[in-house]
DNA sequence: TCAATTTTGTGACCCCTTTCACAAATCCTA
DNA sequence: TAGGATTTGTGAAAGGGGTCACAAAATTGA
């Protein structure tokens, strides 16, 4: 058994996809500006992290440096892009067209070029149609619920966002499921749980405000999240 | 000196207060039904977290059960209320009125109640209030950034919500620290950095997204997350 | 009143992540 | 070619957070 496929032997932790994505995100910046190489030190000080912390993070997926020299930034890019996925082209449906899945989808050319929004659903798509037209200024397509089996298949869903009320959030989740979908990104605040195989990340905006408020409240003073 | 601050004995994990802001969902929930008591081991089901884990995070901020009993449910929930500072009403200014800005304007009665947008500034309010009026319903109010100390101070803002583009994001953030806005909550995929006493959380959807992609692109399979 | 039952609070253990420190590898210059 | 400088990759140490298991405290019922 050669060292094909990564992550047989150990298990990455999270912290490290998430700085991972990081780092991504600087090389590109450096990239753009034409840099041609960077060390662990200076990737490290425009991340706020320990130079050894990126160094091991990436001694996870192989080594990618060259000792004395540094990393050459778009190798480096390359290969982090390959380790997390994303170099390929997610395809994303956004389940429940009010307040929060409009604005979602008013935000699409925000996210990064290789997410892309291809469905919405509603539960009643009559009325909301309205008020996503008027947002994304023309005559928007919203799709029923019950449609999504055969939408996900036909559109190659990756990934269900769920925008719904918390109380719908489970059964919605459970549709996707269902589909076939094996990414949900949960904006509802309720607990979702799904089989194994499946994936779901909660981002609930309360918890994170209450965590600003925490900090704020205590007298701690400094504190940069890198979470 | 007795125990009357916390957190001058121990330094609380980031992930205890993120756990205590689901206990507080979850207790509102119960609070809701009319639940009278709870126990740590049910609360932990229900926020699919170990019971000596919801105990350990309690410990950290005094002694709020009885043995043999449980937890009282109001009692714990305005306990817990009043660590996170989530008891308090919190004010927020939005900064950037673009697409992202816009929709978090509109999303704004989706927070927590005690959480409220008072402000929206941009760099060129003429361009942009069509758009949020649009969104709104109403003739909006976008201030020019240059007014924002005096307005922060006349409003008393407590958190900044950078929706900027990325390149703008420091120099939004350091008007902030100027007019002494504490709190920051940084949209913008970029590196954001203040002084002591200040607070910045990152919300940065392509990082969430690549944490997704990753989980999908490996057979690992199971994954729930809870951060 | 006392024994059985329940459930909290917490010390001790364990595991995982981060940091440290240094050998190994490469470059550069003379 | 050799010596000095740089920077990676990694074993070892340190630090933190989570889980376990049990004593302490409260309730219940006889």
């Amino acid at each position: 058994m050669k060292g094909v496929t990564k992550l047989k032997y150990k298990k990455i932790p999270e912290a490290t996809i998430r700085r991972l994505s990081r780092y991504s995100r600087s090389l590109e910046e450096m990239e753009g500006k034409g840099e041609k190489v960077v060390s662990s030190a200076l990737l490290a000080k425009k991340c706020a992290v320990n130079a050894a912390q990126v160094r091991k993070d990436l001694a996870y997926f192989g080594e990618f440096g060259i000792r004395g020299v540094g990393y050459y930034v778009e190798d480096l890019l390359n290969n982090i892009k390959k380790i997390l996925g994303s170099n390929k082209e997610w395809k994303m449906a956004v389940i429940g067209i009010g307040n929060l899945g409009a604005a979602l989808l008013s935000y699409k050319d925000f996210l990064k070029q290789n997410y892309t929004i291809v469905a919405a659903f509603d539960i009643d798509p009559p009325r909301v149609i309205g008020r996503v037209s008027e947002k994304l200024g023309k005559p928007a397509e919203v799709i029923h619920i019950n449609r999504i089996k055969e939408v996900a298949r036909e559109r190659k869903i990756d990934i269900g966002v769920i925008a719904t009320p918390p109380s719908e959030a489970q059964s919605v989740a459970n549709l996707l499921v269902e589909a076939g979908v094996r990414g949900i990104l949960n904006f509802a605040p309720a607990q979702v749980t799904v089989p194994a195989g499946f994936v779901v990340k909660d981002v609930f905006f309360t918890t994170i405000l209450d965590n600003l408020a925490y900090l704020l409240s205590t007298e701690t003073g400094y504190s940069i999240d890198r979470k």
